[in-house]
DNA sequence: TCTGGGGTCCTAGGACCC
DNA sequence: TCTGGGGTCCTAGGACCC
């Protein structure tokens, strides 16, 4: 069996251990730049704000039904995150921690009542974090799912479920015929690996709820919808089809993205931004030991605006790949000026790092280069910087970025004269839409 | 005025090669 | 009437996840 636990409201919850009085409230927790609702309470569900939704269709629910709407404090979660993981590890031999608020834990070889053991688990995560959660168990990753869908929905909506199944559904040790009458009562679209399109396309073919997609063809499924489709159907079924991962392989690629507070209208805006953008993605590339072998840049206007639109982004390659935050910066810098026009509002930037290899490969390789001194200088430059701004704040030291030497909240390193590692000549063109 | 920020996997089609 | 048949690599786009 698999359990999948996953904490309730997560966001709302964490702000919740901190601040009492939100209790019974509508609270919501919102993305960067108070842009739209990441997380709500039950009560904010009821009263039908839905994920993503953008705060200024719901704010008036402030003054009608004392809606609390509070930004994000995502270091805040991730300490939490921390500690509910580390319990909830307890539960079984082997865990993979599959976003900030779950995780699935294999119980195979564990003895005893599973949905007792899972209840022990769910109270001590309470009692020590204050933060509650949900626990379903199952025979593959998608049953767990569903379990856990059970679970919540049990204790939220009564009448959904059977009230026993509330905050611990175990469907593994259930009767066939009781696990069908819950599968029925579960909405096709609830099923993991079933988004809104696809949910839309199998009711048209008949397929209303989770029992249905489970008694359907796989085959059939397959050739219709592909394969990924019909590896829910056969897990569905009971057949593991996605094996859980407890050492999750570093990321292929890393983002920094962000959505503008007020619209960017000029090239030394956009270049400190996405100065900032490559100064994060390559603290990310770094603890997890990676070097990048090419760095996108993109900016564009707000699609969900009328005027002038503009989409642009560059793509520039390295020499040899890197993890050092001058040259990401240094490449970023470039970009900026490559892809920013005049006389638009742009809404958004990000940096993206593709192209990643293991940073141990590159050092060998390195090591055999005639630079080896100021490459060792060099990383052990980057993992000081790294040390400082971990212990003093987020850009205690950054790198000087190309064309607008802005002093941050410390010390800003001075840039170097160096040969580039980028190479211009390959820069593709920018993709230009305007 | 105001709409998040990350990721993954699969497929189809084109270029190119022998 | 009727153009070879595979194979690989790359990219764009679409779907999904939290």
């Amino acid at each position: 069996m698999i359990a999948l636990i996953d904490a309730s409201n997560f966001y709302v919850s964490c702000e919740r251990v901190f601040s009492p009085r939100l209790q019974g409230l509508p609270v919501v927790v919102l993305s960067n730049n108070d842009g739209c609702a990441i997380a709500r309470s039950d009560e904010a569900k009821a009263l039908g704000i839905s994920m993503g939704q953008p705060w200024y269709q719901i704010r008036h629910f402030q003054q009608t039904h004392n809606l609390v709407a509070l930004s994000a404090n995502f270091p805040l979660y991730g300490d939490v995150s921390d500690r509910i993981m580390t319990l909830a590890a307890g539960l079984g031999p082997t865990q993979e921690i599959y976003s900030i608020d779950e995780c699935f834990v294999l119980l195979d070889g564990v003895r005893g009542d599973l949905a007792d053991r899972a209840r022990r688990v769910r109270a001590r995560i309470l009692q020590w974090t204050g933060v509650p959660c949900g626990v379903g168990i199952g025979s593959t990753k998608t049953m767990a799912k569903i379990a856990n869908h059970v679970a919540k929905a049990a204790h939220r909506k009564p009448g959904s479920y059977a009230r026993e199944l509330a905050h611990v559904c175990d469907l593994g040790n259930m009767q066939p015929a009781e696990r069908a009458e819950i599968l029925t009562a579960t909405d096709v679209g609830e099923v993991w690996g079933v988004g809104r399109r696809y949910a839309m396309q199998l009711r048209e073919a008949g397929i209303y709820t989770a029992h249905d997609l489970t008694a359907s063809d796989p085959a059939i499924i397959r050739r219709r919808w592909g394969v990924v489709l019909e590896r829910t159907v056969r897990e569905l079924q009971g057949f593991r089809c996605i094996g859980l991962d407890d050492a999750p392989a570093a990321k292929q690629q890393i983002a920094c993205t962000r959505s503008f507070g007020h619209p960017v209208q000029t090239l030394a805006a956009l270049t400190e931004a996405l100065a900032a953008f490559a100064t994060r993605a390559a603290e990310k590339l770094r603890a997890q030991g990676s070097n990048a072998g090419q760095l996108l840049a993109f900016t564009h206007t707000s699609p969900f605006r009328e005027g002038p639109s503009y989409s642009g982004s560059l793509v520039i390659p390295f020499r040899r790949p890197t993890a050092d935050t001058r040259e990401l910066v240094g490449a970023a810098g470039l970009a900026a000026h490559r892809i920013f026009r005049e006389g638009f509002d742009l809404a958004k930037a990000g940096v993206m790092l593709m192209d990643l290899s293991p940073a141990s490969r590159e050092q060998h390789e390195l090591q055999l280069d005639d630079d080896r001194y100021s490459t060792a200088r060099d990383q052990r430059l980057m993992a000081a910087m790294d040390c400082l701004n971990e212990r003093y704040g987020k850009g205690t030291v950054q790198s000087g970025s190309v064309g607008t030497a802005k002093q941050g909240k410390g010390w800003t390193m001075r840039q170097e004269r160096r040969t580039p590692n980028y190479t211009t000549e390959w820069a593709q063109i920018p993709v230009v839409r305007a």
